[in-house]
DNA sequence: ACCCAGAATGAATGAATGTTCATTCTTCGT
DNA sequence: ACGAAGAATGAACATTCATTCATTCTGGGT
């Protein structure tokens, strides 16, 4: 059971090694990206430094200033990532790719906003941390609304969609859409702050819920 | 009920009062925190220093750790202040003082969630602020979750009774305020992260139609 | 086999910030 | 009027952090 060898084989290929690699600028800036990722989501916006991002990323310090120019950069940068991510996704199924069916596109479209697993708690995060301080820096309230601004586009045109379809009275799309999404903002903001009181489960039911009752012939 | 922004407003003549004043240590905790909270909606919770907030409050550096024993305590006394102060004028409503209508009452909640004038908004910063870092502070969850689950108990109770008076079908009141209360949360988002998007009537709009799809008979 | 562009490093630097505490000042009871 | 209790001050200190840059190292091109 004992290697022989006296010698320690450092043969894991990420950690340990202290060898130095030179990669592709675009793969170093993903790489820090990610690492402030899971920097904010364990330890806060407030409290993150660039020795904590670049040691989780197994890098120097220097290499952050080397690829983002600043640490501000960095972190709008990080910001800018995490909201095309969640928002790409969204609009990629709102598009409906391969879902012909607008009641399931629903139904996806719920499962993506709410469903997976740790690594979304760890975006939820970051997505609150920047929201947080949105109030204050004028730069991460443009990044945020202008992606949002194309989501909540798509998303009207969707219900629109649905409320043809299902010849819906009395239901404002604009309107309901706007609902909707604050009804997901706020549920992302339960799970976040109070995970004892309110669990992914129960989330998706209310937000379910919220469909049936605007589109009883589209969801269950 | 009490409006604390306006009462730290002592005329600060430009010049000339320089005059060291002794005053009860309550007073100055509150004077302390009002500038806290002017201080985080202004420049958010990641810049804020004790230099900022004692200067906002005309005092001097040290006062803030005579009164409070670190800036950590400091940030920590001012959150469980606005949250005290918000779910306490939730569940004053709620509690239903001199307002025996539920249908008013319903309204009168609404009011105070997406009412008010400026003042609301700078409260709205702070709260999202802390909100930010809960993910990462055990201890900003703990006072949020505590009067958060009063605030919701409170709503529960009075949706239930809501429910029993209108006679509804199908509405279940502990998942409709699940619902309610993260819709209000999410508007409050939009509010502080898209106000160009989201106007404060839109929101109030938004609301009062998720309330009426599910109270027909008390609201409008 | 060799070379060099530029990727990567990390010790050094200077600026900023939280906290302390010796000192000054105000108030109030006597 | 007086003195003591303690509220208030802010310069000084120690620490922490973002940023720099001289130096080292790597890998592809020749």
């Amino acid at each position: 059971m004992t290697d022989t060898s006296g010698a320690v084989v450092e043969a894991l290929p990420d950690t340990g090694s202290k060898r130095r690699q030179i990669r592709p600028k675009a793969e170093r800036r993903q790489q820090l990206i990610d690492a402030t990722i899971r920097c904010i989501a364990q330890h806060g916006l407030s409290a993150i430094t660039m020795q904590m991002v670049t040691r989780e990323a197994g890098l120097s310090v220097g290499i952050a200033n080397l690829h983002f120019e600043s640490k501000d950069n960095l972190l709008k940068e990080t910001l800018r990532f995490v909201a095309e991510e969640y928002h790409g996704g969204q609009i990629e199924i709102m598009d409906g790719e391969g879902i012909p069916d607008l009641g399931e596109r629903l139904d996806a479209l719920l499962d993506f906003q709410l469903g997976r697993g740790v690594t979304q708690r760890q975006k939820m995060s970051v997505w609150f941390a920047y929201y947080g301080e949105a109030g204050a820096r004028p730069v991460y309230q443009k990044i945020v609304s202008t992606v949002d601004r194309l989501a909540a586009q798509k998303l009207e045109a969707l219900f629109t969609d649905i409320i043809r379809e299902g010849g819906y009275q009395d239901v404002d799309a604009r309107e309901l859409a706007t609902g909707y999404s604050a009804l997901i903002d706020g549920l992302h903001l339960g799970l976040l702050v109070t995970p004892r009181e309110l669990s992914k489960r129960r989330a998706r039911a209310v937000a379910r819920d919220f469909l049936r009752r605007a589109f009883p012939r589209h969801i269950d």
